[in-house]
DNA sequence: GTTAGCATGTAAGGAGTTACATGATTTT
DNA sequence: AAAATCATGTAACTCCTTACATGCTAAC
């Protein structure tokens, strides 16, 4: 069981994340979804009661009696069902978080996986953020190419749309420089130190899309 | 026939405006889609066909006839079918620019809209303008409300991400508002005065989300 | 003569949304 | 006693992607 191959998208994977942290309840686990992947992209229950559903019955998650803390009796609102991780839903969580292919290099994977990061090894975060770089800088030469190739043809404001992209990856270039910079100054330790030390140093543009 | 109320999604959108400036084949539109959309976000064959096919048998566009140019008769390529827009597809058209509604402020509608501006008049540019950064102040303000309230609760990269997208977003403000007071200083004219002096006023942060 | 690029299409399915249905509890 | 908020869930649908199927022409 819970064997690795699934295709787990990135509900699934802040899911864990976020069950990782603590047991709640699908209700709760919307509104810190919410604050996870962006604030805006907000994500509805009709998609997050069925995953709940799917990864429960996968085995990664169980519902927990509502055993010990929770006030009086069971008099609560209503039937909250509380979720927490299963031996194998920690595995697996382990196992998404370790992955460093291209896949992570996504907008939406790499923002879910950032916001996990702590959860990751020093090495593991170097890998995505030098795959995410580069990924950038791909895209930086597809844009400059094209905005060179077509530079006349377009009206000024597909124009003033392209450049405007331009310097967003730009932006995030730089973002992601003093990221690495900073996982590099602060050597091993498992938080890197002061995270204002390295989010002041450089400018910055959001990682993920929304987005979209 | 071509009613207004369909759905018309982003992709009818864009498709309708490119053959707005001149007749296509499914591959090339499929490639310019590519530049104004944002040049990520690639669009799919998968997709771009059979919206073709929906929007031919809605009426708003239809294949032509490999009429005039075209080389040497149709010793072309394969039988590509170039389409263009009907009288019905440029009053649609003409509808779908003209709109100012809550719809238009979205990341990705706000995006395709924008590459499109130069077929909106100026008080329709001003209306979507204004509509897009009241929406962004919104964000801003739930955001920096999220922000206050969980700092202390969450790990250091958590915080980044916020405070990366929090960035943007300001940006993403300063950019709009120099765009509109490009507008204004550009008075009627169809198009504003040379871009490049309303660009390079602001900072800037890509405004679709492409992903989003 | 085979690979690369042009060109069009279909089938299956993933990932999510909206709108609905239900019901309890707290606030006004 | 009405309205807001907590809480869970389902069904239908949208929009898009992947992978496949086809075939032609140009270059190597």
């Amino acid at each position: 069981m819970a064997r690795s191959g699934s295709k787990s998208s990135l509900l699934e994977f802040a899911v864990l994340g976020l069950l990782h942290d603590a047991p709640m309840h699908g209700y709760e686990l919307r509104k810190r979804l919410n604050g996870v992947l962006g604030t805006f992209h907000a994500i509805s229950y009709g998609s997050l009661y069925p995953c709940l559903r799917t990864l429960e019955s996968a085995g990664l998650i169980a519902a927990a009696g509502p055993a010990s803390s929770e006030g009086p009796a069971l008099s609560g609102k209503r039937a909250r069902i509380v979720y927490e991780l299963t031996a194998d839903g920690k595995d697996r969580f382990a196992e998404l978080v370790a992955e460093t292919g291209p896949e992570t290099w996504d907008d939406d994977a790499f923002g879910i996986r950032f916001a996990f990061f702590s959860s990751a090894d020093a090495d593991v975060r170097r890998h995505i953020l030098e795959g995410r770089r580069s990924r950038l800088e791909e895209r930086l030469s597809t844009l400059r190419a094209s905005l060179r190739s077509t530079r006349e043809r377009l009206d000024n404001y597909t124009l003033e749309l392209q450049r405007h992209g331009l310097e967003s990856v730009e932006r995030e270039v730089r973002w992601i420089d003093g990221l690495i910079a900073g996982e590099d100054g602060a050597a091993r330790p498992r938080t890197p130190r002061s995270n204002s030390e390295v989010s002041t140093m450089t400018g910055s543009d959001r990682p993920g899309s929304t987005h979209r």
